[in-house]
DNA sequence: AATATATATGAACAAGTGTTCATATATTCA
DNA sequence: TGAATATATGAACACTTGTTCATATATATT
C-alpha cells in the first residue's frame, strides 16, 4: 500500500465527518437503490426542506451524491460506489 | 443482506463520529502496525498528553480501542479489524 | 514515606455544526 | 404575465465538540 501522509489523514478524517451525521447517513442511505427528489427525501425523513436541501449541498460539494434537473423537480443520487461501500462497512460493524 | 433499521443508521453515524476528528484518526493510524503508550502517541502526534488521553477515552467507550497495563504504562491497540478496515476504505477513498 | 513518572479527569472556553425561519431563485402552467 | 411548485440560501440560535490548564490517581523507585 502507497505510504499515508499526514495530509492524507486530514482528508479521511474531512471525507468520514460527511458520514457522522444521522440526517446525512439516513439520506445517503434512502439513495441506495433510487435517486430521489429533495421533496421526497424530506417526506421519508419527516424533515423539512430546508434542512435536507442544507445538507445535500454539504454531500454535493464533497461529491459523495451527484444530482441532475427534470423540470422543477431535482434528482439526487450517490456519486461513487465508495459512498455506498463505506456505509455498508459500517452498518456491518454496528449490526455485530 | 439484513433489512438496515432507522436505529441502525443512528448507531452508524455514531460510529463515523469517531473516525470524523483528524486527531482520532490519527491515533487510530499510529496504533495500524503496534501497540503504543500514551505518550508515545502524543510524541507522534506532536500533541499534549491531556488531549490525546481525552480522545483516548471516547475511542475506548466506542470499543475501538482496548488498551493493556504494564507497570506505569497504559499501551493502546486497535479492538477490532473493522477499524483497520474502515479507515482504509477511507484510505482509498481519498487517495483516488 | 517521599518523589518521580505515566495517565486520567473536570472545568472552562473557543470554534464548529445542524436546524429553523424567512425569503430568494428557478421552472412550469394557465 | 402571474400563480404555483420545487429547491436553495442566508441569518440566527442552540447545541456539541476539541483543546488547554490544573489537578487527581496510580504505579514504581529510593
Amino acid at each position: 500500500m502507497k505510504k499515508t501522509t499526514e495530509n492524507t489523514l486530514y482528508d479521511v478524517a474531512e471525507l468520514f465527518k460527511n458520514f457522522a451525521d444521522s440526517t446525512r447517513i439516513r439520506i445517503l442511505h434512502c439513495l441506495f437503490e433510487n435517486e430521489r427528489s429533495v421533496n421526497e427525501i424530506a417526506d421519508l425523513l419527516n424533515m423539512n426542506q430546508s434542512a435536507i436541501s442544507h445538507q445535500l449541498r454539504i454531500l454535493k460539494n464533497s461529491k459523495l451524491v451527484k444530482n441532475r434537473r427534470e423540470g422543477k423537480t431535482i434528482y439526487y443520487s450517490l456519486d461513487d460506489d465508495h459512498v455506498y461501500n463505506i456505509i455498508c462497512q459500517g452498518i456491518e460493524h454496528v449490526e455485530e
